[in-house]
DNA sequence: CTAGGTTCCGTATCCTGATACGGAGTCAAG
DNA sequence: CTTGACTCCGTATCAGGATACGGAACCTAG
């Protein structure tokens, strides 16, 4: 389980091979050297415990809520110097996402006020337009 | 206040004219009548607060997680009969913004390894990578 | 060997949501 | 009755993220 070919990679991330290979093309993922068994033409490439990590920061990062391009970004900041880059980077997005948590658990109350105006009879119209009204904005 | 012009439509929902011509070519805006004052050419189209309303809905859907197809059915619901659907629709959101919530609360729990990783010096690489390591999953 | 599943690679296409463009029509103020 | 802002409309383009296609090279089992 120490080296993989590119579909192994996939399976492990949890992605398929045509987005490793877009994330290749993106730069947030290395294109290993070819392994070639006698040295003359191409082999297949081969992926490690490295890439994997690599490859399943890259979904959490997404999770996350930065974008591919920030995502390659803290990627070289890994490797790098450059301590509070970093930790701008990871301030701004945690303010953001304090934002969309606090939205999201807004549109939860709005839906549980739709699905109980919409729970107490059997027919008819439910009001779901108003149940999203007087959301703290 | 009670009838505007589509510019005042988008900005009373926080929107950009453009957008409202979006939805409205999507069938999630109604395109009203022309008011034109001699009753021959084309005129300038009027919105009133319900526009105002239905918009407002849109946005508040939207972040609830709802796509532009599933807030179209929503709006075709509000005004219909089968309140099981709606139901359905709402609580199948429910579970899945009750799993982005948890899946956003522990990007945040990353985000704060990371930052208090990165703060602990002032030079130096910081481990971006493994600090989203060992995320319950 | 060789057949058939993988890989490699460039390029094309998709999806969702939104914006931009540009010409013609409309309207209100001066 | 002109000027300048706004509207209307179709079509084009963008952005971000991902998927699809297809031919050539590769590799492993039988």
């Amino acid at each position: 389980m120490s080296v993989r070919t590119i579909a192994g990679l996939a399976r492990e991330g949890g992605v398929g091979v045509e987005t490793v290979r877009f994330y290749q093309r993106r730069g947030l993922m290395p294109t290993p050297e070819r392994w070639s068994r006698d040295g003359v033409g191409g082999g297949i490439r081969r992926y490690g415990e490295e890439d994997v990590r690599r490859l399943r920061f890259i979904r959490s990062a997404q999770t996350a809520g930065f974008t591919l391009e920030q995502i390659k970004e803290l990627l070289s900041l890994d490797a790098g110097e450059d301590r509070a880059r970093a930790r701008m980077l990871a301030a701004e997005r945690l303010a953001a996402l304090d934002r969309t948590i606090a939205d999201l658990e807004n549109a939860r109350a709005a839906l549980r006020r739709l699905a109980s105006a919409c729970a107490s009879k059997d027919s008819g119209p439910c009001p779901i337009i108003a149940a999203f009204q007087g959301e703290a904005t």
